[in-house]
DNA sequence: CCAACTTTGCG
DNA sequence: GCAAAGTTG
């Protein structure tokens, strides 16, 4: 057996448990070193956004006293990843580099270059499947787009799939010490002048351990509403998962098994879970249109919207980033958003609609909004959900789908405390107002101490006018070719 | 006549 | 998904 030493290069998956890249080096009876790349230099990376950064810093944070408590450190270095892991390697003499996938263009071509980079010196690579269900080359079919459609997709994943059980935490690791490392901080992941990541600190706990912690909470407490319930904002009725997923805290193999366990021991919650395991589905269908088109977060999906006639509407735009369009759900999502980093699920599909149907205002500008503000920012879901809203997506909304904020308000938010928790300026208006504070009275305004125009804005455009000015936009698209 | 409910077109 | 048109009692 070498004697050389195994680099174990951490991409996308920041945890100990159900490693294949980590499990199977430290199994192999090697020494071991743990290395994490900063790499937004390499073609075909998408730079991070503003809150993921301040995620991935507070990941590695987790992920490191994870290493520690195993006697192991993380070496942090930043550059090119085909560079950085040649010079590591060098450095310590290590016989091969083992990663996890990430089943993307982009990724895969950096890892080639780290593959050939390695070779070149006689570093040996090996590469273990991770991050998705199934590989998007495998569902890639003959006519080589991939599939376009999620139930058909989603059914045959169902079918085909049976994700291997997940790996355990190694119980030990014989590690190699002395190569040295950046500090977390010397990446520049997190705001210093103005900062900003006050909300995000109350909010979230990253990390492997918090990410087990919250699906073990979700499916005892939460999964057996979540059909009926994922759709209100003003309750904890989601899993809230998504950030800790982003960068691969927990595996979507631990969610499979770990959910199907739960339904097996308590069939009454069988629907809640099939129904919470095709959102891990809608997941892993973005990630797939984003292996077959890498240019998802840029190109219409459907090429006869490249002749869409947006907007450019930079006043808009603004009030809309800062939940100051006066459609108070819209309004409160985008608030949240900014505290938090992050919004519910129901309120970015109203607030996404707003931008780009009544308010015409390309897509793009929505999803990089999106991108640099949520945590769960996802190279494929982001993309991909903002075509399927804008009707530009494979198997998006039909054009004639228009939220009506106020009705959608209404359905998911009836008493009005997402609002009122988020748009504090219109928290002593009554449910029945507080969705359409325009129709209030004044003498309901005014006991409720809403001056509006003033204290929160009138409707940036009127719904009835919106609404029809988005169908005439879509309907020339059908007639100007 | 309306309110409550159902159906249909939206390009 | 919505709103207008149609149906019912």
């Amino acid at each position: 057996m070498s004697s050389n030493p195994i680099i174990v290069w951490f991409r996308e998956s920041l945890r100990l448990s159900d490693h294949p890249a980590l499990y199977t080096a430290a199994m192999s009876g090697s020494r071991v070193t743990c290395s994490f790349v900063y790499d937004q230099e390499s073609p075909g990376i998408r730079p991070l956004g503003g809150a993921t950064q301040w995620w991935l810093a507070q990941s590695l944070r987790a992920l490191r006293a994870e290493l520690e408590a195993l006697g192991a450190d993380l070496v942090i270095r930043r550059g090119p990843a085909a560079k950085v892991l040649g010079e590591l390697a060098r450095e310590i003499k290590a016989g091969a580099v083992y990663w996890n996938d990430v089943a993307q263009a982009g990724p895969r071509a950096v890892a080639a270059d780290v593959e050939a980079a390695l070779g070149d010196i006689g570093v040996a690579s090996r590469v273990f499947a991770d991050d998705l269900l199934v590989d998007p080359a495998e569902l890639r079919g003959k006519d080589g787009r991939g599939p376009r459609v999620f139930t058909p997709f989603w059914k045959r994943v169902l079918a085909l799939v049976d994700p291997p059980k997940p790996l355990p935490t190694p119980a030990r690791l014989a590690c190699v010490t002395g190569a040295s490392s950046l500090a977390i901080e010397a990446l520049g992941l997190e705001p210093t002048k103005p900062d900003w990541a006050g909300g995000l600190r109350t909010t979230w706990q990253a990390g492997e351990r918090a990410a087990q912690q919250r699906l073990t909470r979700f499916l005892e407490f939460a999964v057996h509403g979540y059909a009926g319930d994922r759709d209100r904002p003003d309750i904890e009725a989601t899993s809230r998962l998504s950030p800790h997923l982003r960068f691969g805290e927990i595996s979507p193999r631990q969610i499979w098994h770990t959910a199907r366990f739960a339904a097996e021991e308590r069939p009454a919650c069988a629907r809640g879970i099939d129904k919470f395991l095709s959102e891990l589905g809608w997941r892993e269908f973005s990630r797939h249109l984003l292996y077959n088109n890498p240019d998802l977060a840029t190109r219409n999906l459907q090429p006869s919207f490249d002749a869409f006639p947006w907007t450019k509407d930079d006043a808009a735009l603004a009030a809309w980033q800062r939940g100051q369009t006066g459609y108070p759900i819209v309004d409160a999502g985008m608030r949240e958003l900014w505290h938090t980093g992050s919004m519910h699920n129901r309120v970015r599909m109203v607030a996404a609609s707003l931008l780009v149907k009544h308010l015409l205002i390309d897509w793009r500008a929505g999803e990089q909004w999106f991108w640099d503000t949520l945590v769960d920012a996802d190279p494929g879901s982001n993309p991909a959900s903002w075509q399927w809203v804008a009707g530009s997506g494979a198997d998006a909304a039909p054009y004639f789908r228009v939220f009506n904020p106020v009705l959608q308000g209404e359905k998911f938010d009836a008493n009005g405390a997402y609002v009122r928790r988020w748009v504090p300026e219109l928290a002593r208006l009554p449910a029945g107002l507080i969705h359409q504070p325009w129709a209030a009275k004044p003498l309901e305004l005014a006991e409720a101490g809403v001056a509006l125009g003033r204290s929160y804005p009138s409707p940036i455009v009127e719904h009835k006018h919106g609404r029809a000015r988005a169908l005439a936009a879509y309907a020339s698209l059908r007639t100007s070719d």
